[in-house]
DNA sequence: TAAAAATACTCCATAGGTATTTTAT
DNA sequence: ATAAAATACCTATGGAGTATTTTTA
């Protein structure tokens, strides 16, 4: 048994497609071909339904058994770094799942910090809404991600970052920016980017828990397209502080109702260049506890 | 990369000793010695120190690296389960850790309801103290067993088997054994057996705590050379009412001061076969709850 | 008919064996 | 002197390549 052939069946399954799990291997086609024909004999039993379907899909048998291929191939991935961290450099992949305010305004500082302390190590970022970061690592797609609202997740590590707030977002010239801190029943009425985006139904809830309805003109879903609705003076927006603080264009105010939710960096377990990110950027997670970094 | 050559590792980790890991493996010595020198050219590092030393010793490296091979034929163990029940009949191993009074008393039937459902899971019994067993349960070295007072563990999925009380054992011709109930000041200064057992800290401290001290005639390690000698009337003891209940020699009293201790079932990952024991002693977990099977 | 998977055939790397030498107690 | 590990040498299995055929959309 060769650990290589649960790697392949793994990219397979990913790629939904052997020729190009083959070229994202470096390999043949023949050779996936080949690798998933004996794993497939020497377990006795078909692990892909191909023909007649169009795409290739996996059987009750193979959905049981991925899991467990997917954990050898993680051990393994932090033998190679351990052993990577025994020669004083460590290599391995990192990835790491974010949804966009995250991405956008705390990674980049904290990729270059363990790019400068770790150059060998390879980030990759997963980029998606807050539930599928939190799926993903929950299935291990992602080594480590951001959460909103941890909380006492049962088995997962996880080490506080900051409180993200809800607030309004403007252009400076907009009336209301006048004001230091804004009321939320000051929005009634007033026109409104609504962000279809992954805080979408925490701007609804907010709204709706004060029972306040602006004018909605247009509902958006991409973030820098909201970010340029409002600087062009469209309509006011509420989003996270997070999204909009590095945007000199639009002028940030706290709501007088304001809303914070915790953003952590969440993890299942722990691996060379997990703990490498972490100890770069000066985090440290005591197992499970929520612990401030101010 | 093939798998086996982690299982030879671990081996010889496990036995100290190149030519017997090779024995258990049904291979050659010079298979043996291969392996692990490839394994070793690989990763590039020593992982033993042989030579100069009389026993084989791992090296820091292999120290760190061991965790994530044990993990690794794990998972490769729990893939073949999975595949031998998809055949509809449960191969594998499951290892067992006991204290004597679980390994004696409530084991047996246990082992006979698994065996009954899945003749071909191999069943290996580790017994020690209820220290060792927890370390074991903890490290690895079995896949399930009996532990005291289980309580808010961590990361480990319990089953609550029965509350083991603390009894006084004696003979029926014994004094003491007309009465009903026992208060343990009954026995300040009457003849006892002092256990050295796994239980021994549980019986010093309910004595203590009550100021009791009765006449210690000696002090014994074996659990059934307490029994022998209890049962030919040299003394009285105290001891976990699991561990005498099936012997008629044996007359047990309950204390009026009774200390008992929940024994649950602890694992710390599922996998086909602890499914499969727990089932078929219609046993089940709630995720990490105490749940009654009463 | 075009693209993807399977197959026939070949090659060679390596896991593992036998026999022997080297090393450590 | 003895037992255990390393090594030299050999074999065979199977992983992976090229070229080709078969299959499905």
């Amino acid at each position: 048994m060769t650990l290589a052939r649960y790697e392949v069946f793994m990219k397979v399954v990913e790629q939904g497609n052997f020729t190009k799990a083959a070229e994202q291997l470096n390999m043949t086609q023949s050779a996936v071909s080949h690798a998933i024909a004996s794993l497939e004999k020497e377990l006795g039993h078909a692990l892909l339904n191909r023909g007649k379907q169009a795409k290739i899909s996996t059987t009750v048998l193979a959905d049981r058994l991925i899991p467990h291929m997917m954990q050898i191939l993680r051990s393994e991935a932090i033998i190679r770094e351990e052993v990577s961290l025994e020669n004083n450099q460590l290599e391995g992949l990192l990835r790491i799942g974010a949804f966009t305010s995250a991405a956008s305004q705390l990674l980049p500082p904290m990729i270059a910090q363990i790019k400068k302390h770790h150059p060998r190590v390879k980030v990759i970022l997963f980029e998606g809404t807050y539930e599928e970061v939190q799926e993903w690592i929950r299935k291990g797609t992602v080594d480590i991600g951001f959460m909103m609202n941890a909380g006492q997740n049962q088995d997962l590590h996880q080490v506080f970052i900051l409180e993200d707030e809800l607030v309004i977002g403007m252009s400076p010239k907009h009336p209301l920016a006048q004001l230091d801190t804004i009321d939320i029943s000051q929005l009634e009425g007033v026109d409104f980017i609504m962000p279809l985006a992954s805080y979408h139904s925490q701007v609804m809830e907010c709204l709706s828990n004060h029972g306040v309805t602006p004018n909605v003109l247009m509902e958006v879903l991409h973030c820098n397209t909201i970010m340029n609705m409002v600087s062009q003076e469209i309509g006011v927006t509420i989003g996270p502080k997070l999204l909009f603080q590095s945007n000199e264009q639009i002028a940030i105010r706290p709501l007088k109702q304001a809303t914070s939710r915790p953003i952590s960096l969440v993890y299942r377990t722990v691996s060379p260049t997990i703990e490498a990110f972490l100890t770069s950027n000066q985090l440290c997670s005591l197992e499970g506890t929520t612990q401030s970094t101010k």
